[in-house]
DNA sequence: GGCGCTTGAGAAAGCGCTACCAAAACCGCA
DNA sequence: TGCGGTTTTGGTAGCGCTTTCTCAAGCGCC
């Protein structure tokens, strides 16, 4: 009988299968070669005693946790929500686990997730948007691996996925004018805040390709939730300007906007159109099904954790955002020509 | 000059203040009285150097790694998002760190994700909700502590936290016999799920309170989730029973109906009414606003979250869910007499 | 058959911290 | 002044693992 104090050990393991703990670690780590008898006996005896080494005592000797750290701006919103399972998804099978803190959209707070995963000794630091400086980001590179959403940024040790909200925007705004809009408002996301600034462009950026003079009176500003989203469309319905469709810079305004529309009486899509940004969970179930931008916020998540995976080991990471598409739906039709 | 090799130990810290490290251990974690000289000589110290407690080195000597597995059914839920965001709120304060796993409300899954979490030590779980056999939560909080959401357990070592689903449930259905619809329809969620089989409960008392005969008929299965509530429209419409209200188990399968009920040109609630269950961040923004009974999600992680530390420090914990509260908006509508 | 070389495996030294034990310092009181 | 009884402190032994470092084989070759 071994003694049962607690989970086994490496030593349990290592008598069992009468080899040295050592022997035990190189076949674990792959740290160098083993023969092929004790490889065996030491996979039984592990097997047997269901043995399965202490992250701590591993991190301590080896420095390294097997874990990363992510600074989402809200775990409870569905664009985060979703990014994060993208990463936990490709991390998992590594061994690696993702810790994650939120940092509210507020660079003081994302500075202490940031010390704060680091004191835990996180093995890397994956970054969703949020709002620290680029210098902030390049300076935590030089000690650990970082791999951050939203920006393009190149530093040595740091990886950057930078969604095309600019391109998204304009294909958005393409669609409405293809539908003969040609008076639209738009919503935009908070100032400071550089995916919204993109998105504004591209929104300026297709009306001015179509040959539509940009009016400011038609931009309102917002700050990315739905109420917000109301509060924009009251206000750019008190302006003088007739609007036939209205492009709010995210979906979660766009819910807004439908709600503010629907109080006023004014049906979408028949007396307005709108479109959203992001193609959130809930897009294509809202009446009517909210014609959208899609943002493939798993499959960044995804990408950021295998991106994360290479940087870990050594490799340049190559994963490339994939091209923005909007989806049309049903809130969005066309004008009479 | 102090060795400046990588971030700085007890040991440099112990150098500069002039004392052991025991002491400083002794400070940092309040287990001994020390003078109030070398209290303030030891604080000073750890300013100066930066010092921060290698969290793997104290697991590893002390047996607690500060950190507490949750397992949620779906990071990317706004339940269970916000559910997540609730506990951390809590935890943080205290130290703790929550490690989350997605369990994908699949037992043998949900299981993996405990194993996995114990061999990463954490010091406590949180299981929400989730398909767990009753004893196997039990088995496991025989050897560390255990906070459960969406059960009614007593055990050693275990905590649960059950919200009311079955008052919820009448409450809305009561709601919906008060503005006078008698045929209502039922869309319930899976069969094996607890929660889902209070609900119908709830809905059948309430019905039978009223002295409204229960038709089985008039109940659809969903799964949770928007297509089902769809597809439980489909179902219910092609019924020879006219109904004036709808009732679904959760707000995912309102919106399912809601936009196949629009398909179908049947206007909410003008033609017919239509409640949910859960009061997602979605609701009170949708199209139009959700009337459904509010369930807590946020209250609800920081009440694990609180649970689990009073565990953790050896106190009963006492939290009680709030009761169920039913918020009517504008989804039902009053029968003519 | 002895030499240098590669390869496989054990021993031992930490990684940074806490916990326990024992030594030192201090207290009051006879 | 000296002694028992408290505090307050330092020393030390691990926690479980990785990582040298070292040594014993095993091998080909002159």
């Amino acid at each position: 009988m071994t003694r049962d104090s607690g989970p086994p050990t490496i030593a349990g393991v290592a008598e069992l299968a009468g080899v040295s703990a050592s022997t035990i670690s190189r076949v674990l780590n792959g740290t160098a070669v083993v023969s092929e008898a004790k490889t065996q006996a030491i996979h039984a005896a592990i097997a047997k005693l269901g043995y399965v080494p202490n992250p701590m005592a591993r991190g301590l000797a080896g420095g390294r946790t097997m874990s990363v750290g992510v600074v989402t701006q809200a775990v409870d919103s569905p664009y985060y929500g979703a990014a994060l399972h993208g990463i936990e998804v490709e991390l998992d099978p590594a061994g690696y686990r993702p810790l994650f803190a939120t940092g509210n959209w507020n660079a003081v707070t994302e500075s202490q997730c940031i010390d704060m995963l680091r004191s835990r000794r996180v093995d890397g630091i994956i970054v969703l948007t949020g709002r620290l400086p680029d210098q902030a980001l390049k300076n935590c590179a030089k000690s650990i691996p970082v791999v951050v959403t939203g920006r393009a940024l190149k530093a040595p040790g740091l990886y950057s996925l930078k969604f095309d909200n600019f391109a998204g925007a304009r294909l958005a705004t393409q669609h409405l004018i293809q539908l003969r809009h040609r008076h639209i408002g738009f919503i935009s996301g908070d100032q400071d805040h550089p995916d919204a600034m993109d998105r504004l462009a591209g929104y300026r950026a297709a009306l001015e390709d179509a040959g539509i003079a940009f009016d400011s009176s038609l931009v309102v500003p917002g700050q990315y939730h739905e109420v917000s989203g109301m509060l924009a469309v009251e206000r750019l319905l008190q302006r003088p300007k007739v609007i036939t469709a209205i492009f709010a810079a995210n979906d979660q305004m766009a819910f807004g906007a439908a709600l503010a529309l629907r109080r006023r009486s004014l049906r979408v899509p028949d007396d307005i159109s709108l479109v959203g940004f992001d193609d959130v969970a809930g897009a294509q179930f809202a009446s009517p099904p909210l014609s959208t931008v899609h943002q493939p916020a798993f499959e960044l998540g995804r990408m950021a954790g295998a991106s994360m995976l290479q940087l870990l080991a050594g490799i340049k990471p190559t994963a490339q955002v994939p091209e923005p598409r909007f989806v049309a739906r049903e809130s969005t039709r066309q004008l009479a020509g």
